[in-house]
DNA sequence: TCCACACTTAAGCATTTGCCTAAGTATAAG
DNA sequence: CTTATACTTAGGCAAATGCTTAAGTGTGGA
């Protein structure tokens, strides 16, 4: 599985999102990050490993704590590839109207 | 399910990738975007009504061809939503920063 | 009219997901 | 030492996913 399934895959809950938008406002630890769900604290520790197997979340433990932070870069990854479709299909867009410029109504090519 | 559930979801997919890679080159048939995989019609078929439910693309029949393209404003609203995090997460580590300056090694308010 | 082509629907099946409860483990406080 | 806290693991279960094959439906060419 390539990091942008796991990434997107992450991405698609919406309590994996919520945590997210939670860890973007600030690190925090595993019991603050369930306490805005109506979920089982195991429910919530799995949604946090599919966040750390994507890399959009890291974590650290310490004592019996453990703090999550946000991954930026995997972040990016995710950004980037839509970026670039976006990027491709305006591309396109432009290389069409440019034609239709110059041959209007004329064979595509 | 929200939109962006769907939209992350259509993403997560290597298969439904490829064919919203080759949608941003240019729009084509069922069978065209089906050309490049081992795997049934069907089953591509499938993958196409996942990104057509996302609002990542639509499609539109006519005489028996149904010609698919991309549909730009669904990954606006999921790059908007990765890039507001990045931008939530930059933001504290720039109070952080600028906290350590006055008050270095100082308590975290 | 007849038939091939381009989907489209239906049914089935193995695996994965997203939860749950119950029962751990390790650390810290009393 | 004993107990509470903060996870963590294990097992189970219903629903969703990602395919498959078989059997349609509608269009257009010969």
């Amino acid at each position: 599985m390539s990091n942008l399934d796991l990434t997107f895959q992450a991405l698609a809950d919406p309590t994996r999102r919520a945590m997210v938008e939670r860890l973007a406002k600030g690190s925090c630890s595993v019991s603050e990050l369930a306490q805005p769900f109506a979920m089982s604290l195991p429910a919530v520790y799995q949604h946090l490993q599919m966040l750390e197997a994507s890399g959009l979340v890291a974590s650290e433990k310490i004592g019996r704590v453990r703090t999550c932070r946000m991954e930026p870069a995997a972040m990016s990854l995710a950004e980037t590839w839509i970026n670039r479709r976006r990027t491709d299909w305006e591309a396109r867009l432009d290389r069409l109207g440019a034609h239709l410029q110059r041959f209007p109504e004329g064979e595509p090519k």
